[in-house]
RNA sequence: AGGCCAGUAGCUCAAUUGGCAGAGCGCCUGUCUCCAAAACAGGAGGUUGUGGGUUCAAUUCCUGCCUGGCCUGCCA
């Protein structure tokens, strides 16, 4: 290890991943490879708190591996792996479990939203979905977590329990994970308002079709006061905008800024500008993907190959973990 | 394990004594707008959890099962 340290992630499989996932996530994924050793997950195991249907579980995990590898997480860098491939994290859970008190759970904010989204479903891996979450991250050893502020009441839970652990069996085996806050731009929907999700199918498909992207694009809500092409718009209320800063020219972003204040340019215009700058964005992106799903036994090894060098990790954990514990391990 | 209550459109819920299964929101289309939004007009959407039974006729009554909730108990 001659990086920084080793940052954990996971994420669960929600199939082919839009913009929204990209700038939160994979784009910063991305970038910590430079830095640290990463271990990156496909959280399915997670998943099953809250999906029913798991006949498309394979297949999104695999449209989630492609959207990874297409933007450049490097198998050869980071290790990338499906979880539930390394079973050890269940054992884990299930030690952890025992020094969690049940009322931390229930006060986090991310069980009540669930427990309220999916009112006939509440089970008990919903509830002690922050301890599978928190054995993840210890199980690999990582020392950094990269994490939006949504997600800091888990992390700090995290380091509680580590903190629990450690001091009941009096050892210092569990790191205890730094909170890696990341600024996560807030991407919102083609609604303008939520923030973007698949659930809410107010989502832009970062591998779709130059023209499906054109398509959602026209459907996006822009400033509701500017009626006819003869109005004034006002940039600093339209999601357009926001989206033009992040992907076009410096020079069509200024453009815009003063045009769309004086009726210099309509909405439609905006729009195909924006599109073609975020289709040209993700032009390379897309052509990686198309190759990588053209491979899908390959991209299946490396998920092979993340597990294989997960679970070498993790039976060190394990063996630590039982040895501090003091229970009895096989062979001895 | 037993008792009680509930399950109807994507969501929240109606449906009289057993008599053509509806509304709001959401969704789609149209009008209007540079687009989107808003407004207005129209439209789609259902094996009423599921298998039986009674009846001319069952969302409604009886019954087996499934799921969820509340109560009581039993075991760990």
């Amino acid at each position: 290890m001659t990086k920084k340290g080793r940052v954990f992630s996971g994420a669960r499989p929600t199939g082919r991943q839009h913009l929204g996932n990209y700038l939160g996530a994979i784009k910063n994924y991305v970038a910590l490879q430079a830095d640290y050793d990463c271990v990156y997950c496909i959280v399915d195991l997670h998943a099953l708190t809250t999906v029913e249907d798991t006949v498309n579980l394979k297949q999104n995990i695999f449209e989630m591996a492609l959207d990874w590898l297409a933007a450049g997480i490097d198998p050869q860098k980071s290790i990338m792996f499906v979880q539930s491939m390394v079973p050890e994290v269940t054992e884990l859970h299930t030690i952890l479990s025992m020094v969690t008190p049940l009322g931390k759970l229930t006060d986090l904010p991310t069980f009540k939203e669930k427990a309220r989204e999916n009112p006939n479903n509440i089970n008990y891996g919903l509830v002690g979905y922050p301890v599978l979450m928190a054995a993840d991250i210890v199980l690999y050893k990582s020392n950094a977590v990269p994490v939006g502020v949504d997600q800091a009441p888990h992390l700090e839970f995290t380091r509680e329990v580590v903190r629990s652990f450690n001091y009941r069996y009096n050892c210092n085996v569990l790191i205890e994970p730094q909170m890696k806050v990341t600024e996560v731009p807030k991407v919102l929907g083609i609604d303008g308002v939520q923030k973007m999700g698949k659930s809410l199918d107010n989502h832009i498909e970062i591998a779709g079709t130059p023209e499906e992207t054109q398509k959602r694009v026209m459907m996006m809500v822009t400033d509701p006061a500017r009626i006819k092409r003869t109005d004034p718009g006002n940039p600093d209320v339209c999601n357009v905008f926001s989206m033009h800063k992040i992907f076009s020219p410096k020079a069509d972003v200024e453009m815009i800024n003063i045009e769309c204040r004086r009726a210099g340019i309509g909405c439609v215009d905006c729009k195909k500008l924006y599109a073609k700058s975020l289709n040209e964005s993700l032009a390379s992106f897309r052509a990686k993907r198309a190759e990588f799903a053209d491979k899908p036994a390959e991209v299946w090894a490396i998920l092979h190959d993340g597990a294989q060098r997960a679970k070498v990790i993790a039976a060190q954990t394990m063996r630590e973990v039982r040895d501090a514990i003091g229970l009895p391990n096989l062979g001895e």
